[in-house]
DNA sequence: AAAAATCTGTTGCAATTGCAACATAGGAGG
DNA sequence: CCTCCTATGTTGCAATTGCAACAGATTTTT
């Protein structure tokens, strides 16, 4: 993917893009799937901007136990400088789920004035505004999760959270391996399990592979 | 405070301000601690902003536990259109903690370019971006807390966090009640309790009402 | 095609957490 | 000052979750 096709740069034509690309110092790294792409040794204010792939920001605990802290898909944005986490810094890093393509440019150089006086920079600012909406919007999903009380309860959540972003037609479809829905629950992977089959028996969830479907007993309770 | 010192109209004089607060519509309320700023039955753009006084986004589940699911100090910006909450929207509410002025913008009423084409408008579009990058700041930390999986380390995650924010020289404070704090964390109080009684015991931990201090015994560890 | 590695699904047991009940302390308001 | 209400602190018991171990399935590598 070319960077001026990139949400950044949505709405500037291509000769600005080029120009712009140049005054902010973007550059654009490929990483295959498994590799590192970030971790928080650096605390600039470097931003990543998935352009293609998936990564997330994972993290090991000294017991080994792996937590999946977000999940990245396209157009996500990461960084130190927005995703602060004081202790954690050292032990969280940014990994490539799949092959990837992340753009990085400087929020300085974004946020500065600069000297070109590029008419089309403001546009960036409100782009950028637009991803971090979005990246706000995926916390709070991750949030609406985690506060749930229980693994059924975090399961549902989360589920639900996916059925709701499913196209119309098509079957919702979990982005991980059970296995890594458990660290990204943060619970237990058999315990996981386990309340996966009781649900399956009481009817309320069908699952096979990765596609799902929740049936909702109470639809009719309104 | 008047809504021209506020954040969002930063480096912005004082005439442009009023013209701006027109401009966008901006509306300035006040409530008294207890009352009710929003629930999220309008779907709205519509964007808080936190001028003085503590809020929080609080829910109730079917069996009446509470949830503190995002604590807002004084500069949060709230918002249906980006804290979405699928299932969660008609039972979380935003609550005055402490007497409060919020101040309301249209997000779009932001990002429009409006006809009177105020000079000053990018600067506006760039302190949003401020705004939101705390946001994602905070919902980071919040996360940071609730991706622990004991109870043990949520609470020394969470005190870490405000540790980590306390102006040298001064004690670190938690802006909770331990039945708040249970709230936040998400675990059951008692069980909360139990733990940070054990953590006085084993001498990792001092509280003396809401102020505390936590000793590291791996301070010589590196 | 065989071997290695990883994921899925299950289970018994242990540890943690939730819950209810109670006693005490502290604060707000009459 | 007394009363009411809410927060703190403690504990025994119950429920949930974590952990380890294992067998089978699936995927990847050689």
């Amino acid at each position: 993917m070319l960077p001026e096709d990139n949400i950044l740069f949505k709405g500037i034509s291509h000769d600005d893009c080029k120009r712009m690309i140049g005054c902010f110092n973007a550059e654009v790294k490929k990483y295959k799937s498994g590799s590192r792409i970030a971790d928080y040794s650096d605390s600039s204010d470097r931003i990543g901007i998935v352009l293609s792939g998936n990564a997330a920001a994972v993290r090991y605990d000294v017991n080994g136990i792996r937590t999946i802290v977000e999940s990245l898909g396209e157009q996500s944005i990461f960084g130190a400088y927005f995703t602060y986490l004081p202790a954690a810094r050292n032990i969280t890093e940014i990994a490539a789920e799949t092959d990837c393509e992340i753009m990085f440019v400087k929020r300085s150089e974004i946020t500065k004035r600069c000297e070109n006086a590029c008419l089309c920079h403001s546009r960036v600012v409100e782009n950028l505004l637009g991803l971090m909406t979005e990246k706000a919007v995926a916390l709070s999903e991750r949030i609406e999760v985690l506060i749930q009380r229980s693994i059924e309860d975090k399961l549902i959540s989360c589920l639900q959270i996916i059925e709701s972003k499913t196209p119309e037609g098509k079957t919702p479809q979990i982005p991980f391996s059970t296995t890594a829905l458990s660290d990204y629950l943060c619970v237990n992977r058999s315990a996981l399990q386990r309340e996966i089959t009781r649900l399956k028996n009481k009817g309320v969830l069908t699952i096979s592979k990765r596609k799902f479907r929740l049936h909702h007993p109470n639809d009719y309770d309104i």
